[in-house]
DNA sequence: AACCACTACAACCGCGACGAC
DNA sequence: AGTCGTCGCGGTTGTAGTGGT
């Protein structure tokens, strides 16, 4: 069986819309609704084909899409769905209501895809490319208990992070003695783990805490710097379950926790990775004029 | 002013899925 | 079960806008 062509196409538009066909076609939708979208050029009065005038529909004429600039927390949940889903559009633009496929696609393809490999990270896998720096920011702010972006912040970190582990990342302040009761062990180290791993990618990483980080151990918490040089490795075998056992001396890769202030603390990152980054010019979303209402 | 490179996004195309018959 | 029509998805292309030289 040949494949039908959706549409006769001689003698059908095609290109740009015009206001005058917009008109036409939202004027019949809205009184008449969509029945069959083969009918509606016709009905409409339109020279375009029913494939044309549904994705116009859906894409740009919708009266209840959301137009504008897609905020930060849109953007994290883009990279995070799509760490989960891959290029599977309408699953993705489900989770956001007033948003078209297309226009998360679109998004994706000339903003997200650019910074990710500008950072190193490949847009497909989510992970590293070989070479991966290890000296990256990541920004915590103990406060919100989030994984936050800098202005220079690579914002791939909380958006990879599963969102669990977002919610329940932690930070402890090592200028206080803090409550025993208040985080355990493992979960301040997993997460500062976690925090890094995400951002480093790799089942398994052994990590060298160093200097400043102060690490609560089973036996007891331990505020004090000289536990720095201690040696973990940590398994990850999903994104829930991290396991975290104490080695010997070697380290793959190495992380520092430079300092803190007001709640914050820092990674340093390379100056050449963060000369590309500027996440600042996000505008908040703003709900469009329709005009043909 | 003209040209070029680049970006962003609208629109198109081919194909698979699915329901009706 | 097979055929056909329609819809929806994802990849790709076209083009307007913008900035640099």
């Amino acid at each position: 069986m040949g494949r039908q062509p959706c549409c006769e196409k001689v003698g059908l538009k095609r290109g740009p819309w015009t206001v005058d066909e917009d008109h036409r076609l939202m004027n019949f939708i809205l009184h008449n609704g969509i029945q069959c979208w083969k009918r509606v050029p016709k009905l409409a009065g339109l020279l375009r084909c029913g494939k044309s005038c549904r994705l116009r529909w859906i894409n740009y004429l919708r009266p209840d899409l959301k137009r504008g600039d897609f905020t930060e927390e849109e953007e994290d949940r883009i990279i995070q769905l799509h760490g989960q889903l891959g290029n599977r559009w309408s699953k993705i633009a489900s989770h956001f209501p007033g948003r078209t496929d297309n226009e998360i696609k679109n998004y994706w393809n000339t903003r997200i895809k650019k910074r990710l490999k500008l950072l190193g990270v490949d847009p497909l896998t989510h992970k590293p490319y070989e070479g991966t720096k290890d000296e990256n920011f990541v920004i915590i702010d103990e406060n919100t208990r989030t994984v936050s972006p800098s202005s220079s912040l690579p914002r791939i970190v909380p958006a990879i992070l599963s969102e669990e582990l977002r919610e329940d990342t932690r930070v402890v302040d090592h200028t206080k003695t803090v409550d025993e009761d208040e985080f355990t062990s493992d979960e301040v180290t997993a997460d500062l783990l976690n925090n890094y791993v995400a951002l480093c990618g790799g089942t398994t990483n052994s990590l060298l805490l160093d200097e400043g980080l102060m690490v609560h151990r089973q036996a007891g918490h331990c505020n004090n710097p000289s536990v720095s040089q201690q040696t973990f490795s940590a398994s990850f075998a999903d994104s829930n379950n991290i396991s975290l056992t104490t080695s010997a001396s070697e380290s793959v890769q190495s992380i520092r926790v430079d300092g803190h202030s007001n709640g914050v603390r820092q990674w340093p990152i390379e100056s050449s990775v963060q000369s590309f980054l500027d996440w600042d010019d996000l505008n908040y979303l703003h709900q469009a004029d329709y005009p043909f209402f």
